[in-house]
DNA sequence: GCCAACGTTGGC
DNA sequence: GCCAACGTTGGC
């Protein structure tokens, strides 16, 4: 079990359009990061769990908890010339780009801002902190634990 | 809208 | 393999 935090712009793709999915789960596909490329492909595993973040946008903040649902499998968006995620060096033999499926689960009682993350001096070690473009972080479960408490969750939760 | 950080590309 | 140029991300 792993914890992980997963950035969008909710303009996008937001915690709600999550909510509102079949089975309120979705491909999380598009991503176009090789570090990011090697946690989908090679290390999230289905059960780990997913801090849902909403970037650029006034207010960035963990809004709410979701789970991955299915493992790392190639992206075919990267196969489609007409769409925004196209990459011509990709094939059906070499994928080079990965996604696992999210599925969602709650909603954090308070969302924690990046504002708040970063007064934290127990949070200061987060990439969102220290290296805040990368889309696909892992996060420590004494991190999970301190965000969880910050977002005004329960010790149930916390022992999921 | 600005701009710093940083990842990628491509010439050499 | 270096590094300058360029593009993108994302906080502010």
């Amino acid at each position: 079990m792993a914890y992980w935090l997963f950035k969008t712009e909710p303009g996008c793709f937001s915690f709600d359009d999550l909510k509102n999915r079949p089975d309120m789960t979705e491909p999380w596909d598009g991503v176009r990061n090789f570090q990011a490329r090697n946690f989908l492909r090679d290390t999230i595993q289905p059960g780990d769990i997913v801090l849902f973040y909403h970037s650029n946008i006034p207010e960035p903040a963990i809004v709410g908890l979701a789970e991955i649902a299915r493992s790392g499998y190639p992206d075919t968006t990267a196969l489609n010339p007409d769409g925004e995620h196209f990459d011509p060096k990709a094939s059906v033999d070499k994928p080079i780009w990965y996604m696992v499926d999210v599925r969602y689960v709650e909603p954090l009682q308070k969302i924690v801002t990046l504002a708040r993350i970063k007064q934290n001096p127990l949070l200061t070690d987060m990439p969102l902190v220290k290296r805040s473009r990368l889309s696909i972080q892992p996060v420590t479960e004494a991190e999970w634990r301190i965000i969880l408490t910050m977002g005004g969750m329960t010790e149930r939760v916390k022992e999921r």
